[in-house]
RNA sequence: CGGGGCGUAGCGUAGCCCGGUAUCGCGCCACAUUUGGGAUGUGGAGGCCGCAGGUUCGAAUCCUGCCGCCCCGACCA
C-alpha cells in the first residue's frame, strides 16, 4: 500500500534502496555521502558486533581505542599506504570558528590555522604503529593483539547506503608478532573468523582467497579476503585480513629484542569488517516483499501479533501472550509483542515482512480455545498451526531451519554461479548474461588484469585458498597459467 | 569530475508550456464503527512551492545565478 517496494527485476538499485529506507534501517542525512543508521539498522549492527567481538576475545584480542585524527606526517611514512589513501582523505586545517564580520553566521577563523594539519582516519595503521613503537621493546611484549571498534572516513566520489558511505563503522584489528609465520597464521585465523561469521551467522556463503597484487591493501604484503555473491550476480568483498610484513614496523621503527638479544622489526597484521556487511546481508537474502534476515542476527526473531475484537478480548489475550513471551524469552529467543492498537493485523503482517522478522506468530481468541497459534516463516512464507504445548522448542527448531534454509539457498545460488570458462568469448558472455564468479586462467600479470578490467569491468576477486593447480592458458593472452582465479563484476 | 533526473505539508505527488497565494493520496489529530493479510466514515491541523536576485500590478509558474539530493559512469571497502 503506502510502502511499495520496487521489484528486483525492475530496478535492482532501487529495490536495494527501498529495503534500506522502508525497512527502517537507515536514512540519507544532511551530509552528502553520510547516512543516519536508524535504531533497527543499528540493532542489526550491534548483533553482528556482539558476535564478532566475542570471537575476537576468544582468539585472544583486546579492545582499545585510538584517535580519530592522524597527523598528516604519519600518513606519508609508508609510501604505498599514502598512495592508496591520499585521494580520499578529509583534512582538518583549523580549530576555531568566529562570527562572520560581514554578518551571516560563522566563518573559519583564519587566525586559527593548525600548524600540522590532521587527517580524519581512513584507517588507523599509522597512528597505531606510531603508538606500538612505545609499547614494544622485547619479544616478551609480543604478540600484541588489539582490536578497535571505530568510525572511519573515506571521501568517496560515489556512495551507496551501507555499501559505500563517506563515513562508516567498522572494526580494525592490528596485531604485532615476533615472526612472519606467526603473523601469517594470525592473518589466516582472522580470515577464518570472518568466514565462520559470514556463513554461520549471516548465512552468507563466502569464498576465501588472496587478492591479486593490484587489489591488495595499500601497504600490505598479502591481502586475504572473503568474497560473497549478491543476487544480481555481482560480488562483494565482505571482509579483509592483511599480512603487513614488516612494512609498518620499518616505517615507524618498531623493533624488538628477540631471545638472542638481537634487534628485529616486528611482523604485523590488520583485518576489518564494516557496516558494509549489512548491505551484503540485505542483497543476499531479501526478496521483493522486503528484508529477509537470518535468525541468528535478526534484531527481532519472533513477532507476536494479537487478533481480537474489543478491549475485553484483548485483555484476555494479553495475559496469555505474556506467558508465551516469557516462555520464548527463557528459551533465549528475542520476541516482540506488538499489541499496538493503532495498526490492524494485516498492516502488521506486511510491516514485519518488510522488516524481515524471521517468524511471526498470530494469536486470536479462536486459537486460544484450541490451544494453538498461527506461525508464519518469513523465508518461505509458509504458515502453520502449532500447539501451545512445546511452542518454544518448536519455534527454536523453526528458527534453526530458517537459518539453514537461507544459507542453503544462498549457497546453491552462489555455487551455480561459479562458471568455469576457457575462451574469451565465453568469458564475456558469462559476465554479461549470467553474472557471478567466472573461474578462468590468468597469466599472472597486472597488465592483463588491467586489460580485462577495462574491457569487461570484471576484476579478479580472489585466488581461492587451496586452489587446485592446473595447467591452462590465460583467458586473454593465451600465455601459460598454473591455476584458475575468480573474476567478477563487483561492488 | 562527466551524463541523466529531481527539489511543492512528515512522505509520495499535481500544477509550471499558457503568471492571479497550491491539487490529490498516504501519514498526523479528534470521534465513532472496526480488528484472522496493509479498515471505513465524519470533522480537523499542517506550506518562506530548495536559496538569492531579476521581470511584472502580481511569480510555484518567466529570466539569471547559486545550493542540495538521487541514479548511471571514472575511483574505492
Amino acid at each position: 500500500m503506502s510502502k511499495e517496494i520496487t521489484a528486483r527485476s525492475e530496478d535492482y538499485s532501487k529495490w536495494y534502496n527501498d529495503l534500506v529506507l522502508k525497512g527502517g534501517l537507515a536514512d540519507y542525512s544532511a551530509v552528502r555521502g553520510c547516512m543516519v543508521i536508524k535504531p533497527y539498522g543499528f540493532a542489526l549492527w550491534e548483533a553482528m558486533r556482539d558476535v564478532l567481538d566475542r570471537k575476537f576475545k576468544e582468539t585472544g584480542h583486546q579492545n582499545a581505542y585510538f584517535p580519530l585524527f592522524i597527523p598528516k606526517s604519519f600518513l606519508s611514512k609508508e609510501a604505498d599506504h599514502i598512495e592508496g589513501f591520499a585521494k580520499e582523505c578529509a583534512v582538518v586545517t583549523h580549530y576555531r570558528l568566529k562570527n562572520d564580520p560581514n554578518g551571516g553566521g560563522v566563518v573559519v577563523d583564519p587566525e586559527a590555522k593548525l600548524e600540522e594539519e590532521l587527517i580524519v582516519r581512513p584507517t588507523s595503521e599509522t597512528i597505531i604503529w606510531n603508538t606500538y613503537k612505545d609499547w614494544i621493546q622485547s619479544y616478551r611484549d609480543l604478540p600484541l593483539l588489539i582490536n578497535q571498534w571505530a568510525n572511519v572516513v573515506r571521501w568517496e566520489m560515489r556512495t551507496r547506503l551501507f555499501l559505500r558511505t563517506a563515513e562508516f563503522l567498522w572494526q580494525e584489528g592490528h596485531t604485532a608478532h615476533a615472526t612472519a609465520d606467526e603473523a601469517i597464521a594470525e592473518t589466516r585465523q582472522m580470515l577464518e573468523v570472518y568466514a565462520d561469521f559470514a556463513e554461520n551467522y549471516m548465512a552468507v556463503p563466502v569464498v576465501k582467497g588472496v587478492k591479486s597484487p593490484s587489489e591488495r591493501f595499500a601497504g600490505a604484503v598479502d591481502t586475504y579476503c572473503i568474497e560473497a555473491l549478491m543476487q544480481d550476480g555481482k560480488a562483494l568483498q565482505a571482509g579483509t585480513s592483511h599480512f603487513l610484513g614488516q612494512n609498518f614496523a620499518k616505517a615507524f621503527d618498531v623493533q624488538f629484542s628477540n631471545k638472542e638479544n638481537k634487534l628485529d622489526y616486528v611482523w604485523a597484521t590488520s583485518w576489518g569488517v564494516s557496516t558494509r556487511l549489512i548491505g551484503g546481508l540485505i542483497m543476499v537474502h531479501s526478496d521483493d516483499q522486503g528484508l529477509v534476515l537470518p535468525p541468528k542476527i535478526a534484531p527481532i526473531q519472533v513477532v507476536i501479533v494479537p487478533i481480537y475484537k474489543g478491549a475485553d478480548q484483548k485483555a484476555g489475550l494479553d495475559e496469555k501472550v505474556m506467558e508465551i513471551v516469557k516462555t520464548l524469552r527463557s528459551a533465549g529467543i528475542s520476541v516482540k509483542y506488538d499489541d499496538n492498537d493503532n495498526n490492524r493485523p494485516g498492516w502488521k503482517f506486511a510491516e514485519y515482512e518488510m522488516k524481515g522478522v524471521p517468524v511471526r506468530i498470530a494469536v486470536g481468541a479462536r486459537d486460544l480455545e484450541n490451544q494453538v497459534v498461527e506461525v508464519a516463516r518469513r523465508d518461505t512464507k509458509e504458515k502453520m498451526t502449532l500447539p501451545l504445548e512445546g511452542l518454544a522448542g518448536n519455534i527454536q527448531n523453526l528458527l534453526d531451519q530458517i537459518q539453514q534454509n537461507l544459507y542453503d539457498k544462498a549457497k546453491q545460488y552462489r555455487d551455480s554461479h561459479i562458471t568455469r570458462v576457457d575462451t574469451w568469448e565465453e568469458f564475456e558472455k558469462v559476465l554479461d548474461e549470467k553474472g557471478g564468479f567466472v573461474s578462468a586462467h590468468w597469466d599472472g600479470t597486472a597488465e592483463t588484469e588491467e586489460q580485462i578490467k577495462d574491457r569487461t569491468k570484471a576484476t579478479i576477486r580472489c585466488i581461492p585458498l587451496n586452489n587446485p593447480q592446473e595447467e591452462g592458458k590465460c583467458i586473454l593472452t593465451g600465455k601459460p597459467s598454473k591455476e584458475r582465479v575468480l573474476f567478477a563484476r563487483a561492488y
